[in-house]
Parts: C-alpha cells; structure tokens; sequence
DNA sequence: CCAGACGTTGTT
DNA sequence: GTCTGG
DNA sequence: CCAGACGTTGTT
DNA sequence: GTCTGG
C-alpha cells in the first residue's frame, strides 16, 4: 500500500524532519521540479532525502525523484511504468533483482505530512487520511535508482518500503509504509553501511499515528489542494454501526478506526484526539516535534539548486514566472513558493507511442495526446484565476 | 555460453 | 546489474 | 493508488 | 476484465 500522499513540505521542514543540522543548509538536486500537492501519485516528483557520498558522515542532499522506480537495467526504449514499482515489500527486498542491489548504496527518506488509505467495503470505497498528531512529518524509508535513456539523459526514481501493517491500522488494510520513527532509525537507514536494516521494519505502532476520512474526490489524481484532508463525516461502512444511531458523526469522527470491531476495546485517547482535531487547521510550519525539540528552528533559507552535470534538460531562467499569484496563494495555505514551470521530461514516449496512434488519429473529445506526464502547476492546484 | 526476467496491490 | 533457466 | 476508457464504418 | 493515464 501507500499510493497515495500529501507533500507541501519545503526544503527547511523536510531537512528539520529527518534531524539534519539546523545551521547547515542542505543542498538541493532538481528541486524546481517538486510541486507541493495535497494528492501525489506515483509519477509525481517528490523530494528525497539522500547521501551524496556512499560513506558514513557523507553530507546529504535534497534530490526531487520520481515516485515509482525504474530499474537502472530497464531497457533505454523502454517506457517507464511507474506504477509498478512503487512500493517494495521490506519482507521480500532482498532477495528481489530490482530492489536488492539498491539496498547497500541507494538508500533514501521521504518525508510527506501524510498518506491516503481506502478502505474497501464490498463495491465501496472510502479513503482515509492517516497522519501524526502532532502534524510532524513521516520519514518513509526508500531506495532510489537511476536509469538513463535512449537520450541519454538520466531519470531519478524511487520507491517506498512497505510492510505488514500495524495492529491498529489492520481494519483498514494489511500493508503500511515503512515510517522510521527517531533520529537513530533514520540515521541508520540513510547510512548504508548499515547492513542489517530489517529491524526498522517494523511497522509502526504507536498511537500517534491517526487517521479521518476524507472525500472520495481525491482517488482522482487531478483533485487537489486544502479539501483533500478536510475530514467528512464518515459514511461508517460496518453496515452494523448503523444500528447504533451514537456511533454515528461525532462517535465515530473522534473514535480512529471506528469501523473496526476490535477497536473498542482498545483504549484510545479520544479526548487528546478531539482537542487536537479542533486544532487541526494547518499551521505554516515549526510543527515538528522531534525536530523542534533536538535542535532550534533556523529561518534562513536554503541554498538553491546545483545542477548536475549531466542534467541536459536543465533550464537556467524562466521568464514566465508568476510571482504574485503564488505567493498569494502559499500565504494562504503556509506552504512555500517555486517556481511555475512546465517540465520537460525525460520519460515522454517514444516510437511505442507512435505507432499506438497511427491507425486512429482523430479521437472523440479533447486530449488523445499526452505529451509528457508533466505535472500540473502550482496554480491549477491553488489558483483561483 | 546466451536469453530472459527483474514488481506490488488487492481480490477471490 | 545479477540471477535463473536452458 | 484510483479513474476512465474500452470501437468500427462511413460520410462530410 | 484489462489497459492507460494521472
């Protein structure tokens, strides 16, 4: 599991998330092709936290990869499917080709303030949003990968370690991310030279982790913004709960996992829960808990992008650049502002394409073209033109 | 030797 | 790249 | 992950 | 059902 997620973390949250030196500035790698969005998919560009050398005590850089891996030995005219590799079960990595060769050098984190779940109940299905209390981000383990085309140039991917799911997530589904919870775990799976990492697979347990529906609008990947984690009323789909007319809205709201028959006789923290719902509006930042607490905030900004060598496709300016729109709209909503940019992509089809579309080329309503799978911009997600 | 595969999820 | 199968 | 499409013939 | 697109 874990298709789904929402990132509107800038650079500072995301390095103050994984513990790294608040004074330092971390570099940044391709970073103008992260949009913020409160619904990823795998495809989507997302920032990853990596070891720029193999070493222990390497300094770390902020790479924005591709969600879904594509192996380095996939053939160069190839299409990249990332949907197939975006997530990689911790149980079986090591003995998978694609995934167990990255596990000794191309380890990463990502960090996502939450991810979405569906629950499937017969033909319905309803998602959730799951999260930390506090509002501090996730770390997710990950591996990375690299692989170049027929171009020549070189896509950045990765992929999210699963695992079996917690006890009081199983009413919602049987996998869940691998979340690296505290500064050891995360130090531990960014340096490679760890060798035994299985004990971070643990799924995580504790009772921090919580969770709401959300609209059903969001299983379109073009819905986007604040409402995707707007908590609705749950249509609480244990068809039993109907009969108990108090476990409806304000039970069942406050109550994780309502629809679970188990879950009440677990204790939960109901009270905590409701308060902190209240309290829910997204705040603009500094909610990082572990982070706040080990180390002060720094309010300088980080260093902008270093382009590699090898990034052909890089762009130096962009005239088009709407800078009053976009800071409006991240004011708005506490995020932080980049850079409106259509992205050309590495991965845009090839003589495959092509031929899919010689023996029709006249389609019924708009877009038989895809060129690319460029992301939408920031301001079809938070502009209101 | 060469050729071919290399993955997850969920659902039943 | 690396492993398996023929 | 979910959503959405899924086709041919012939005529203009 | 199965494939493609986001």
């Amino acid at each position: 599991m874990c298709g789904r997620a929402r990132c509107t973390l800038d650079p500072q949250q995301i390095a103050q998330a994984c513990g790294l030196v608040p004074n330092a500035s971390v570099p940044t790698r391709q970073f103008d092709r992260y949009r913020p969005s409160y619904n990823v998919a795998p495809g989507a560009y997302l920032p990853v936290v990596v070891a720029e050398r193999k070493d222990r005590e390497s300094p770390v850089v902020i790479h924005c990869m591709k969600w879904g891996l594509v192996p380095s030995f996939t053939k160069k005219t190839e299409k990249p499917d990332h949907f197939r590799m975006f997530n990689a079960r911790s149980e079986s990595v090591k003995e998978k080709a694609s995934f167990r060769r990255l596990m000794p050098k191309n380890r990463c984190l990502v960090a996502v303030e939450g991810f979405y779940e569906w629950k499937k109940d017969g033909s319905k299905k309803q998602p959730y949003y799951i999260h930390f209390k506090d509002h501090r981000p996730l770390i997710f383990a990950a591996l990375y990968d690299s692989w170049q085309n027929s171009e020549g140039d070189i896509l950045y991917t990765f992929t999210i370690l699963t695992t079996h799911c917690s006890s009081a997530l199983q009413w919602l589904h049987d996998r869940m991310p691998v979340i690296l919870a505290g500064k050891g775990s995360i130090d531990k799976w960014l340096d490679n030279s760890m060798s035994k990492p299985e004990t971070l697979w643990e799924p995580y347990e504790d009772s921090d982790l919580v969770w709401y529906p959300v609209t059903p609008a969001i299983g379109k990947a073009t819905f986007n913004g604040p409402e995707c984690i707007k908590e609705i009323k749950p249509a609480c789909e244990n068809p039993l709960s109907k009969f108990f007319t108090k476990m409806t809205d304000d039970k069942c709201r406050s109550q994780p996992g309502c629809s679970d028959p188990y879950k009440e006789s677990l204790p939960t923290e109901v009270k905590e829960e409701e308060l902190d719902d209240k309290e829910r509006e997204e705040s603009t930042g500094n909610e990082c808990r572990r982070a706040a607490a080990s180390m002060p905030l720094k309010n300088e900004p980080v260093d902008t992008d270093t382009p590699m060598k090898l990034e052909s496709e890089e762009i130096a300016t962009d005239p088009e650049l709407n800078t009053e729109n976009i800071s409006n709209s991240f004011v708005k909503d506490g995020v932080f502002p980049v850079k409106k940019r259509e992205l050309e992509d590495i991965d845009t089809e090839t003589t495959e394409k092509v031929s899919n579309f010689t023996s029709n080329p006249v389609k019924k309503g708009r877009s038989n073209k895809n060129s690319g799978d460029k992301q939408a911009t920031l301001l079809s997600y938070f502009g209101k033109s």
